[in-house]
DNA sequence: ATTTAATATCGTAATATTGCAATATAAAGA
DNA sequence: TCTTTATATTGCAATATTACGATATTAAAT
């Protein structure tokens, strides 16, 4: 027990949660919102920016990375990361569908 | 080390962070469709739809009511519980933002 | 009053996440 | 080449999550 039992739900469950997992900690979020005012930045800039250890904000990166909500290229000595409008769009997509469905149905 | 650090983002930040949350397990995600599918339903319904005990069905039914995604209504022995369209709301305009600002950007 | 039915809570084991110091890697500049 | 700069990885401690058996709670049914 404690492992989360994956392979009993479908791929698309397994899909939203894990972005919405990926996007579930208020320091990916702030990433997230950085990216959003400045377009494009390296990890340094959301290192100065994030209360947060040059690891940690690396750790969380790489999370939004693999969620597929930010892209990051190498740009010589560093890297460029920014928001990745696709994965945005599933999740909205997937809401919007939710709520076009609920507004047809009376709760109890 | 080891707790969220919280304390050092902003309301909405955290907000948004505990709705995603609460969305990044299949099984909740699994229990939001099926919602969706009957309606309204009580937690023994879940507990026969997918393939945990009725504990930790109760958890999640917890969690996801906790960050306001669900209602539940005392029914005499059961409770009835819905979906709580305001919150998914939050989420969809929150990412309809995210990606109206997006469109406008270029990536590196 | 007792039994049954529906949920919740407690306790606990297994696993995952968070955060960071220390260290590794890799490219640019002197 | 050596140093600097930028980022990633490793290892580990603290904490959180997941899952469930056992048990408690609460209301209906008999």
């Amino acid at each position: 027990m404690g492992a989360t039992k994956t392979e009993h739900f479908t791929d698309k469950q397994n899909q939203i949660a894990t972005i919405a997992k990926a996007l579930g900690h208020p320091a990916r979020i702030a990433i997230i919102e950085y990216l959003l005012k400045v377009n494009t930045c390296i990890c340094g800039d959301i290192v100065n920016e994030l209360p947060l250890a040059q690891p940690t904000v690396s750790q969380h990166l790489k999370e939004l990375k693999n969620a597929g909500l930010i892209k990051g290229n190498i740009e010589g000595n560093s890297i460029c990361y920014c928001i990745d409008e696709k994965t945005f769009d599933t999740l909205k997509e997937y809401f919007s569908k939710i709520i076009l469905t609920v507004t047809n149905q009376k709760c109890c």
